[in-house]
DNA sequence: GCTACATTCAATAATTATGTTGAATGACGT
DNA sequence: ACGTCATTCAACATAATTATTGAATGTAGC
């Protein structure tokens, strides 16, 4: 399409941005990099995609403004370019939870419909946190929570719950959280606890979002 | 795209809501939809567009949640699904807005063929006004007017244009602003009151940076 | 210089998005 | 029932996006 007006040009640069949310790749290229800055074959790895792939999809974002790069040696660091990426994200998946049924379904239908799984806000956590009442378990990798999670958090990766779950103090409640309110390994994580007869729930959020809201996070060295 | 687990079918949920929001002509739907409820051919005729098409762009804005439609009659009238979609657009256009070096290039570009329509830098306008030779129009909606304003300038939102500019003294020349530097609003009250024969020109920024730079700031009430 | 490795580029094929056209549907008034 | 009008649908052509592959570029260490 040739652009022969401002408003035309305006109106595509912020399609162009809403594009490069437009991709649920590029989603999840996001939502790691809202723990931090990332290597091209960091994130390759986590994706369990093609390095070159992902690296096309970072391009993509960084020339809407989302990231931006650095290169450090043999590596090219993406970061997110400032806050209001991840405010756009949050405002984007809230129409979509607001809409979707559809959302709610694929989530309840997956992790089987139980009205108790009810989420726990980041204030109720910290006054239980306070109380020392409960156990807050970190189930992302260890990499991501080197690099910052909640004060207290036990690390326990997903893939070594099922291992380490036997070490939990069964009579304290346990709150999982990963990268967002989305993050599925939380779902994941209290499904399994529960089905172990451990009283588990989720955060409502995830790191990001405990971050931004100005509370403390601990970094391991 | 088969989506075998939930991880997969909510970044594509997500996904779907900001490819809602990745055309130009879409957002410029967001934009009349954002002053009321409009029929399919309303919103066609605004937008110099077929009606089938304009009629497409709707459908996969409500298959996305960004809209909702009802039946009158003949017509079927569409609407903003909620307060919601707004904030996401305005995310979305924070995020090109702070990468503003392309959306600047594109613009300039296409001033730089029509000197007359060079934006009117604070400075200049704030000698003018003290002289008393100018009309400043604020075309924002009403509720962000009372939050606050140029002094002395009038609320015409960019709906009442069309109407209020015939009260416009036509031997001063009048200034737009509205949300920031690339608020298409102003654009566009700037195009129809050039229109009209009138002499209008478009503040460079809008009221966020006047208030940054340490100017005084009308409040309602 | 050479090698190893991270990243990017270029070319391709497959899929998806978009605009256009004309026909079909649904609702109103006569 | 009939004609009219707003909207939607369906079919097609064109353009854009995406994943994949292998080659090219850039950097560190030797």
């Amino acid at each position: 399409m040739s652009i022969s007006n401002p408003k035309q040009a305006l109106y595509e640069q912020f399609a162009q941005v809403a594009k490069a949310f437009g991709n649920p790749q590029r989603l999840e290229l996001v939502e790691h990099l809202a723990q931090g800055a990332r290597s091209v074959e960091a994130l390759a790895a986590k994706l369990a995609t093609p390095v070159a792939n992902v690296s096309q999809h970072l391009q993509v974002m960084r020339r809407a403004g989302l990231v931006t790069s650095e290169r450090d040696g043999k590596f090219v660091n993406y970061r997110l370019a400032d806050d209001g990426v991840l405010d756009a994200f949050a405002a984007i998946r809230s129409v979509a939870e607001k809409h979707s049924a559809e959302v709610e379904r694929v989530v309840r239908g997956w992790f089987d419909r139980r009205d108790d799984m009810e989420p726990i806000s980041r204030e109720e956590l910290a006054a239980r946190m306070s109380d020392g009442a409960v156990t807050v378990i970190d189930v992302r990798p260890p990499d991501e929570y080197a690099l910052g999670h909640l004060p207290g958090a036990i690390n326990v990766p997903l893939a070594e719950l099922s291992v380490r779950s036997a070490g939990l103090e069964p009579s304290r409640e346990v709150v999982a959280y990963c990268r967002g309110p989305w993050c599925v390994m939380s779902f994941e994580a209290v499904a399994e606890l529960r089905q172990k007869g451990l009283r588990a729930r989720r955060l409502q959020d995830g790191l990001p979002e405990w971050k931004a809201s100005g509370r403390i996070v601990d970094v391991e060295g």
